[in-house]
DNA sequence: ACTTTCTTGTGAAGCTTTTCACAAGCGGCT
DNA sequence: AGCCGCTTGTGAAAAGCTTCACAAGAAAGT
């Protein structure tokens, strides 16, 4: 939110501006900030490029985090092809699949390499972050062979939960999980 | 969850059961299902076929929702190949999209129609659901012409904070901000 | 029939998050 | 300098959510 400020020319913004934005109400934006420290100017809001430096060193944006890439299907590509996936700092390192058929192929610079080379991919590239796109029987396994191999975080795509141990963030993206959200509040409002 | 353990055979699960496959507690699995009604049996536990079919009918799953999808790249189409969509009542109707490149295409028995037609295409289909795999660009302007044709849903990929009408549904998937929140726990452990 | 062993459903207690409301502070205008 | 209009940061109050703990009930064995 804040860069697409900076690209319409904003240079400060009020706590209910952002409130506004983002669906949520000002006394929240302050709250929540206020955790990280004290950002802004009393009766002037906050200032978005300062702002947007504080939260990006807050997020970790200030660093490359060298990611690998488990299952070279769609979803893989669709995050490999995002501009923001880069932009961001996050750097796809090395792809893995365990299809024969898949492996030897090219995405842009890199070659997609067999899933049996994961653990020794993580450690020699000091992959931080693995994301899995992977179907869900296979999901466990390469998530327990990232953590040996000392993975720092994990973005799961399959529909299971995964086992890790504590320490481990993991991130769960369950596509059909959101559209069932979806029809269980419309079913809901139709029944009241 | 329910699912895998039918296909383990599974006949009953108790609260605590299903509280350490999904990482939480058993007090939470029972308060939570408690809302919708009581399903369990003292002593034994929930019978896995019924929490089932009474869970897919509090989340709208005992009918077809017919959905459209926006934008025919590869988030769409990592979808539109998913099995579990279909298998839990999702039917893809129409794909749009507004490259002419793409336009004419096809996607198994569809044909990707120009994005002009989208509102005419709800109406006509009684779309419930869209699902917007488009630049962030172009999302609010294709969630108000879905509103406007009577979309009951709308499941976002573009990273903005869309502006709809109370009562109608929208579920976010951002996924640079699902790294980001990786990146800010693991930044966040660091420092402590 | 009685006891033992489980497990649910749920008030009450404890804890967390959100909202309220206002003093303190900044900048511009007179 | 003094006043006015805004807006932050934050204790305190309100609301919401999670955990506790236990009565009530179900099945299985004796």
């Amino acid at each position: 939110m804040l860069e697409l400020i900076q690209d319409d020319g904003g240079v400060t913004v009020s706590s209910e501006q952002l409130a506004r934005r983002g669906h949520t109400t000002a006394a929240q934006v302050r709250k929540d900030l206020s955790h990280f420290g004290s950002f802004g100017k009393r009766g002037l809001g906050y200032s978005v490029d300062e702002l947007r430096d504080r939260l990006r060193i807050i997020l970790g944006l200030d660093q490359v985090w060298p990611v690998i890439l488990v299952g070279a299907g769609r979803i893989g590509s669709a995050l490999f092809e995002y501009p923001d996936f880069k932009r961001r700092g996050y750097d796809c390192v090395a792809i893995v699949d365990s299809d024969p058929e898949k492996i030897g192929g090219k995405w842009g610079e890199l070659v997609i390499q067999p899933a049996a080379k994961l653990e020794s991919l993580i450690k020699e590239l000091r992959a931080t972050l693995v994301i899995l796109a992977v179907p869900a029987s296979a999901a466990q396994l390469v998530a327990e062979c990232s953590v040996n191999a000392g993975i720092k975080g994990i973005l799961n795509f399959a529909p299971v939960q995964l086992q890790v141990p504590d320490g481990i963030p993991v991130e769960n993206v369950n596509l059909v999980m959101e559209l069932e959200a979806l029809s269980f509040q419309i079913t809901r409002a139709l029944k009241t």
